[in-house]
DNA sequence: ATGGCTTCATAGTGAAGA
């Protein structure tokens, strides 16, 4: 039986209609199998699925005016598409998942929470507990499953430039943290912490402050894999070269190879 | 210092991100 080395990666790109140009170009530089996208902030009347054909990429994307908005690009096209987490109803447009290659592809925009005192981050908890319920059946039906995207989590006090200024806030809190070692518990491998890492690389810096100049970052966008893909899984990097570039995302992408 | 920067919706500023 042949086994088809696949690439996936995801990026939050705050804005696809700004950040366009740069996600064409990426995907014609690094050729990703998949490539999810969260923070579109586009209405799906206006996404911009005729460029992304044209640059050799089918899209799927659950979008919404201003704010979230999720897609997948991919090269070959995917099945048995679900936008949102079943049984639990929500405006807001964070996840889409699908079957590509064999593999359920799960999307996702987590919750950023803002404040340990905001109405934001109950529902955040809330939100992490319907993932991992739902996530919980995925994994029963698709032993194959990549869950990607921009977690809104530091899984690690090595995931934070400064862990101690950070200390029980929002992005690390000891609910939120528990929250991703549930989800981790269903069988679902961190593929960054598959392989020996540079000390201090981070997914996201602050617009402010120069806080990629400085290194002050977070390493907040994950990609999850379950058992049978983390057993064959031979890579996972973060590009932070886009963090470089004319009007950059404060994200970067994150890429996994199995 | 509750600031700093970027985006969006707006046509002044304000919300939100993380």
């Amino acid at each position: 039986m042949k086994i088809t080395a696949m690439k996936i990666a995801t990026w939050n790109v705050n804005s696809l209609k700004v950040r366009l140009p740069q996600v064409l170009e990426w995907l014609a530089s690094n050729q990703p199998d998949a490539l999810c996208l969260q923070e579109t902030k586009l209405e799906d009347a206006n996404f911009p699925f005729a460029e992304i054909n044209a640059a050799g990429y089918q899209v799927l994307f659950s979008g919404q005016k201003t704010y979230n908005g999720v897609a997948i690009l991919s090269k070959n096209s995917a099945t048995e598409v679900c936008a949102g987490i079943p049984g639990f109803p929500d405006e807001q447009k964070r996840v889409l998942a699908a079957t590509l290659d064999g593999v359920r592809i799960v999307c996702v925009y987590i919750p950023n929470g803002q404040s340990l005192d905001s109405d934001k981050y109950p529902y955040k908890l809330r939100w992490l507990a319907a993932l991992a319920g739902w996530l919980k059946e995925e994994l029963r039906q698709y032993p194959r499953l990549a869950l990607l995207g921009d977690f809104n989590i530091a899984p690690e006090d090595r995931d934070m430039y400064d862990p101690k200024g950070w200390e029980g806030q929002v992005l690390c809190s000891p609910p939120e943290r528990a929250a991703l070692q549930q989800i981790e518990g269903l069988g679902l491998k961190d593929s960054f912490r598959l392989f020996e890492q540079a000390e201090e690389t981070y997914s996201w810096w602050d617009y402010r402050m120069n806080a990629f100049r400085r290194k002050r970052g977070l390493r907040i966008d994950l990609i999850l894999l379950s058992e049978a893909l983390a057993h064959s899984c031979v890579s996972c990097a973060i590009d932070k070269t886009t963090r470089a570039l004319e009007r950059p995302s404060d994200h970067a992408p994150v890429i996994t190879e199995f």
